[in-house]
RNA sequence: CGGGGUGUGGCUCAGCUUGGUAGAGCGCUGCGUUCGGGACGCAGAGGUCGGAGGUUCAAAUCCUCUCACCCCGACCA
C-alpha cells in the first residue's frame, strides 16, 4: 500500500496479492463481544488452523519460519476457575499429543513473567528436549483473564443480572511440532518416525534372482500387504526394478519408515519372512506369515514405545541439580546445553543477568505433576531466597 | 540492516593465488553379468564456469558492476 495525497493506491508488485491479518485475539475479541451477551452463551470455544506471518530477523527450518501454519484455540468462560479448567485441559491434551503420538516426553510448566504472553495472567507451555541439549517450547495455553475481555468490551449477564467480563483462555501449536519430531528422533541414518504418525509404516521388500521366482515372491508379497492394509496398516511395496534390495533397505530407513519386511525364496519355502525395525540398533528378527498383522501391530506398538523411552532417557541423563554459579555457567559454556534445575530468586532481573553470561533462560517454572524438587532454597546467581527449583536450558 | 562466505554438467565439489581454451566422484543412457545391506564391467551422453561490462593475443581464473543463495548477529510458535 502506497499512500499518494492521503489516497491509497494499490501497488501489487508481487505475482498474487498477500492479505495478512492482525492477531487473533484482536478478531476473536471483535466477535467474540458481538456473540456473546448472556451467561446462556458461554462456554464458547473457537478453534482454528491458519497461518501465521511473523518478522524474524533469523528464520530456521520448521521452528522459526516467516510464514507458518498453526492450530490456535480461544475460549470465554463465565468464571475464572472454568477458565482455569480449560488452560489446564489444553495443556494435558498438548502433552498427550507429545507423549502418545510424538513419543516425545515433555515438561509442563509456567512461564516467567519476562517469558510468558503479553496479554496473559499466565501462560502454561510444554518444553522438549532436542538432541543438542536444548529445548524447545511445543505449545502454549494462555490464562487471559479478563484483560481481552476488558480491551473489547466482551461482557455478559450473570445468572444474577449483573454485567461482567468473561474470563478468556487461548492455546495453539504450530507446524514447528514436525521440526521438534524430526530434531528428536532422527539418527544419522536418516528420518526417524513413530509408527503413529509414518505415512508408511511398513515397507516390503521382495527379493528375488531368476523371473520365476520373482513372480512367485510379488505374489506372496502383495498377498502379504494386502492382509496388513486389511488390518489397518500403511503399506509399502516396493517392486522397482533395477535397484539391489540393499539400496532400497537404505532408503527406506532414511524416510524413516518404522518396519521394514524382507521376503524372498527362503521365506516363501519357511512360510516366514524376515523383520527390520527402524531404530537401527535391533537385529532383524524372523516372522511367520501366519498372523502377520498380529505381529507386525505388536512391533509396531514397541518401536512407539521405544522411541519416547529413548528420548525420555536422553532428557534423564541430559538434566542436572545445580547449586552453585561456578557449576552452572560451566554447563553453557560454549556449545554446551542440558537441561538445568537450579534455584531461582524470582527476579526479572536475575533472570536476564543469567542469559546474558549464559545464553539460558527459564523455559518453565515446572507443575508439581512434574515431580521436581518443590522444596525452598537459594538463588543460584544471588544466593537470596527461592521457593523451588526451575528448568533453565538455552532454547529454539 | 551489519559482518563473513559461496555461485563451475542433474547432485556434491576440485580448478582461481601464479590467465593458455574445463575435470573428478555420484547420478544418467545402452549392453551383459548381478540381486537376503547402498552391485560390477564395457561403451556413451551431458557444462557458452550466476549475469553484464572491462583488461588481454588469450579469462572459470584478473578488474568493475550486478543478481541469487548460505552462515553469524539484538525478547522469538
Amino acid at each position: 500500500l502506497k499512500s499518494v495525497d492521503g489516497k491509497i493506491e494499490l501497488k501489487n508488485e508481487l505475482e498474487e496479492p498477500y492479505v495478512m491479518r492482525p492477531t487473533s485475539e484482536t478478531i476473536i475479541g471483535h466477535f467474540f463481544a458481538k456473540w456473546i451477551d448472556s451467561w446462556r452463551d458461554l462456554p464458547l470455544l473457537i478453534n482454528q488452523w491458519g497461518n501465521v506471518m511473523r518478522w524474524e530477523l533469523r528464520t530456521r527450518l520448521f521452528l522459526r519460519t516467516g510464514e507458518f501454519w498453526w492450530q490456535e484455540g480461544h475460549t470465554a468462560h463465565a468464571t475464572h476457575e472454568e477458565a482455569r479448567a480449560e488452560v489446564r485441559q489444553m495443556l494435558d491434551i498438548y502433552r498427550d499429543v507429545y507423549h502418545d503420538v510424538l513419543a516425545l516426553p515433555v515438561i509442563q510448566g509456567i512461564k516467567t513473567e519476562n517469558e510468558r504472553f503479553a496479554g496473559a495472567l499466565e501462560t502454561f507451555c510444554v518444553e522438549a528436549m532436542m538432541q543438542d541439549g536444548k529445548a524447545l517450547q511445543g505449545a502454549t495455553s494462555h490464562d487471559l483473564g479478563q484483560n481481552f475481555g476488558r480491551a473489547f468490551g466482551i461482557t455478559f449477564q450473570n445468572k444474577e443480572g449483573a454485567r461482567d467480563f468473561v474470563w478468556q483462555t487461548s492455546w495453539g501449536a504450530s507446524t514447528r511440532m514436525i521440526g521438534a519430531l524430526i530434531m528428536a528422533h532422527s539418527d544419522d541414518q536418516g528420518l526417524v518416525l513413530p509408527p503413529k504418525l509414518a505415512p508408511i509404516q511398513v515397507a516390503i521388500v521382495p527379493i528375488y534372482k531368476k523371473d520365476d521366482e520373482r513372480a512367485r515372491v510379488l505374489e506372496a508379497a502383495n498377498n502379504l500387504g494386502l492382509e496388513l492394509r486389511m488390518d489397518g496398516l500403511s503399506v509399502k511395496l516396493d517392486d522397482r526394478e533395477g535397484m539391489t534390495p540393499g539400496a532400497k533397505f537404505y532408503e527406506w530407513e532414511r524416510k524413516g519408515v518404522p518396519l521394514r519386511l524382507e521376503i524372498g525364496p527362503r521365506d516363501l519355502a519357511s512360510q516366514t519372512l524376515i523383520a527390520k525395525r527402524r531404530p537401527a540398533e535391533a537385529a532383524k528378527e524372523k516372522l511367520p506369515m501366519q498372523d502377520l498383522g498380529v505381529s507386525v501391530g505388536r512391533i509396531l506398538d514397541e518401536i512407539q514405545a521405544l522411541l519416547f523411552e529413548r528420548a525420555h532417557a536422553f532428557r534423564t541423563a541430559n538434566s542436572l541439580f545445580v547449586d552453585t554459579w561456578d557449576e552452572f555457567s560451566k554447563v553453557f559454556l560454549d556449545q554446551g546445553s542440558s537441561f538445568v534445575w537450579a534455584h531461582w530468586d524470582g527476579t526479572t532481573e536475575t533472570e536476564l543477568a543469567i542469559k546474558e553470561s549464559t545464553k539460558a533462560t527459564i523455559r518453565c517454572i515446572p507443575l508439581e505433576s512434574e515431580g521436581v524438587a518443590a522444596e525452598p532454597g537459594r538463588c543460584v546467581l544471588t544466593g537470596n531466597p527461592s521457593a523451588r527449583r526451575v528448568l533453565f536450558a538455552k532454547n529454539y
